[in-house]
DNA sequence: TTGAATAGCTAAAACGTTTTACCGAATATA
DNA sequence: TATATTCGGTAAAACGTTTTAGCTATTCAA
C-alpha cells in the first residue's frame, strides 16, 4: 500500500524523454526551450494523470531556495502575535510560501538556536519579533542577504527593515486623553524591561502630564517583573490601588497587564468610572465585554502584517540591494 | 560580506580526512566506526572553530527525513489553536523537531493543497484539525505511513489516532447543572455543522434534559450560520432572547458564541443572574473577569497537546504499524 | 608463519532536482 | 551553394549529505 511518489525520472520514462525536458516543462520554460507543444502536451497529462508534485527537498538542494519564511516571536499564543501569524501565512501562502514558526519564550539563545537552525534549512526569509542579545544572529543573516523584517521590538543597534507601532504617541494620546477629563493622578503600569517599545510608552506618559502640568510622580509608575506570575501582579496591583486612593486614571503598557488590572480592581470591588479611568493596551474581547466597556489603544494588525509582508517580498524579487525602512505606524485610541 | 556557509567537505579538506568520516563523527557514529580519538578530536575542534552545521536540506534528500512536523488547523489565531499551537511547538522542539503550519479555513481543497505541499517537503509526521471531505488525503498520508494524529475534529470514516474532548459529556453536564438549579427553559446556541464534536455536544444537551424530565423545545435551539458575521449573530440572539422571554438559562457551544451572546445581552442590558444562567465553552479570560463571572467547559490543552505529542512520536520512534489510539480526554466545567 | 580478524579510514553511489553546455537536423540567409 | 540560425531536444554536473562496500595495515590466534 505504500506507494512511493513519483520522480521526475519516472515522468521522463512515461513520457519516452529525457529528464531535463520535464524539467523544463513544469517549470514553465517549455516554449522559451523550444519543447514542440506535443510534447509538452504528452508531458502535462502524465503529470496530471500521475498527480507529480516536484519534490521541494530536492528543488530546495539544487537551487537554495526552500520558499519558506521563517516567523520567529516571543510566544505565539499571545493574540497579538498569533492575529499576526494568522495575516502573514494568509498573505505569504498567496505568493507561494508557506511559514515555519517558532517562539524565542525571550532567551536569546534560543533565537540563536532558531536562526541556526533555519539557515540549515534553507529558509528564504526571516520575520522576527527580536529579543536583545540577539543582534549578532540577526546581522549575520543580513550579511548572508537574506530578507529580514523586524517588528514589534526594535534593536536601535541594528540597520534592519522594521515594522512597528508609534508607543509613544498612543500613551502620549491615552495620557492626554485622562488628563483632558481632569484626572489628576494618573498610574502607569508597565513591565521592567528596558526596550524601546517599552520605554517609549512611558516616555509619552511622561511628555503628556508634562503638557498639562501635571507633576510626574514615581510612585505612580508600577513596573511588574516581566516573567512574574498573574496571581502576584494582582496582588502587587491590589497594593499599588489600596495604597494611592488618590489614583483616578491608571494606564496599562500590555494588555495582559491590563488583564491583571482589572482582576485586581474585581476583587478589591472597585469600579471603574469617572473617578477611576482605565485604558488598556492592545484591544480585545474582554475590553469590549467588561462592565463598563473598557477603552484601549489598538495596534493596526492588519497593516503592520501588509506592511511586513511587501518589505520581504519587495526583498525576495529583487537580486539588489533594497534600501532598509523604518516603518512606524500610527495606533488607534479607542474611547469606550 | 556574504559569507558562504561551510560544507562537510570543507571541514573534510581542513581535517585531512574524507568526507565520510566527518559525516561519522557529527552523526555520532565515530567509536562504531572505528575512527581513531585523534581524528575525532580535531575534527569536531574544527566544527566548532567555523561553526559548521549541517545542511538539513541535503539531509532531507539523502534520509528521507526533515525532522519537521505540520500542523494544520482551521486558525491558527484562535485562541484553542494557538495554545495548542504553542505547546506542541514547545514539546517537538524538545525532540528536535520543528513545526511548520498552516490553516486551511475549513476548506477541503486548502487541505488537499497542503497536504501535497507538505508531502513534497518530506515533512515527517502530521498534527490536523480535519475538515469535512479531507478523507481521502489523509488516509493517503497513513498509507505512506506518515505518523498522523487527528484531533478536535473526529472523522468517523478514518480509523486515525485522534485525540480530543468528551464533548457530550461535557454538555450533558453543563445543561445538568442548569437543570439541578431548578432551570426550566434552557436554550441551547450553537452552530449548523454536522461535525461530531458539535453534534455531541447537541446530544449531550438532549439527553440531559430528558434525564430531568425536561421537554425538547426546538426552538430554543438555535443553529447560527457557521461563517456569519459576529453583528449579525449578535442580532439573531438579541431577536432569540425577545422571542424567548422564558429562557432562563442558556449553553453556548463555542467560545466565540458565547462572546456574542453577552455582547447581545449587554446590548438589551440584559443581565446573567439566577433567572438568567449563562455556561460559555472554552475558557478565556472574558469569561473570568465578566460581571458576574461567566461559567465555562475547559479543554484540557495542556493534555491535549501532551497526548497529541506522545502520539506522533510513538510512531516516530520505530518502524512497526503502531495500533491506532483514540483518545477521549474529559472537560472541566468550572462554575463561576 | 600464516590466515583471520580488527582498526582506521575512504571512494563512490544515491537522494531528486535544475541548469549548462552541447548536439544534430531543419530552416533561413547571403 | 555555403553558412548561419533556429528548432527540438539531451547528457552530465552540481547541490550537500548519508551510507555501502571495500581497502590497507596492524594485531591476533593457532
Amino acid at each position: 500500500m505504500s506507494t512511493k511518489a513519483y520522480s521526475i525520472k519516472d515522468i521522463a520514462q512515461k513520457a519516452n524523454v529525457s529528464i531535463t525536458t520535464v524539467s523544463f516543462i513544469i517549470n514553465g520554460k517549455a516554449v522559451e526551450k523550444n519543447i514542440s507543444t506535443a510534447v509538452i502536451k504528452r508531458v502535462e497529462e502524465i503529470v496530471k494523470a500521475v498527480g507529480y508534485k516536484p519534490n521541494q527537498v530536492a528543488r530546495s538542494l539544487r537551487t537554495g531556495s526552500s520558499k519558506i519564511i521563517a516567523l520567529i516571536v516571543e510566544d505565539i499564543s499571545n493574540p497579538f502575535f498569533a492575529s499576526i501569524a494568522r495575516l502573514v501565512e494568509e498573505k505569504a501562502y498567496k505568493r507561494g510560501y508557506k511559514i515555519i514558526y517558532s517562539s524565542t519564550e525571550n532567551f536569546p539563545e534560543k533565537m540563536t538556536e532558531l536562526i541556526n537552525l533555519f539557515k540549515s534549512m534553507q529558509v528564504d526569509a526571516y520575520i522576527i519579533s527580536p529579543v536583545q542579545g540577539a543582534e549578532k544572529d540577526i546581522q549575520s543573516l543580513m550579511n548572508e542577504r537574506k530578507p529580514v523584517v523586524l517588528f514589534d521590538r526594535y534593536l536601535p543597534s541594528l540597520a534592519a527593515n522594521y515594522v512597528g507601532v508609534d508607543h509613544f504617541k498612543a500613551s502620549y494620546d491615552a495620557t492626554t486623553h485622562f488628563a483632558s477629563t481632569y484626572q489628576k493622578h494618573i498610574a502607569l503600569v508597565t513591565i521592567d524591561l528596558e526596550v524601546q517599545q517599552i520605554t517609549d510608552r512611558q516616555e509619552g506618559y511622561k511628555k503628556a502630564l508634562l503638557a498639562f502640568d501635571l507633576p510626574f510622580r514615581e510612585h505612580l509608575v508600577l513596573k511588574v517583573p516581566f516573567n512574574q506570575q498573574k496571581e502576584e501582579t494582582v496582588e502587587q496591583l491590589v497594593g499599588l490601588f489600596k495604597e494611592h486612593k488618590e489614583i483616578d486614571a491608571v494606564l496599562f503598557a500590555t494588555n495582559y497587564l491590563a488583564i491583571s488590572g482589572l482582576s485586581a480592581l474585581k476583587k478589591m470591588d472597585k469600579l471603574v468610572n469617572d473617578n477611576f479611568k482605565v485604558i488598556a493596551y492592545d484591544d480585545g474581547e474582554v475590553f469590549k465585554l467588561h462592565s463598563p466597556q473598557i477603552s484601549a489603544v489598538e495596534q493596526p494588525v492588519e497593516e503592520i502584517a501588509e506592511k511586513i509582508v511587501s518589505l520581504i517580498f519587495k526583498q525576495l524579487n529583487t537580486t539588489e540591494v533594497v534600501a532598509k525602512e523604518q516603518v512606524v505606524l500610527p495606533a488607534k485610541l479607542i474611547l469606550r
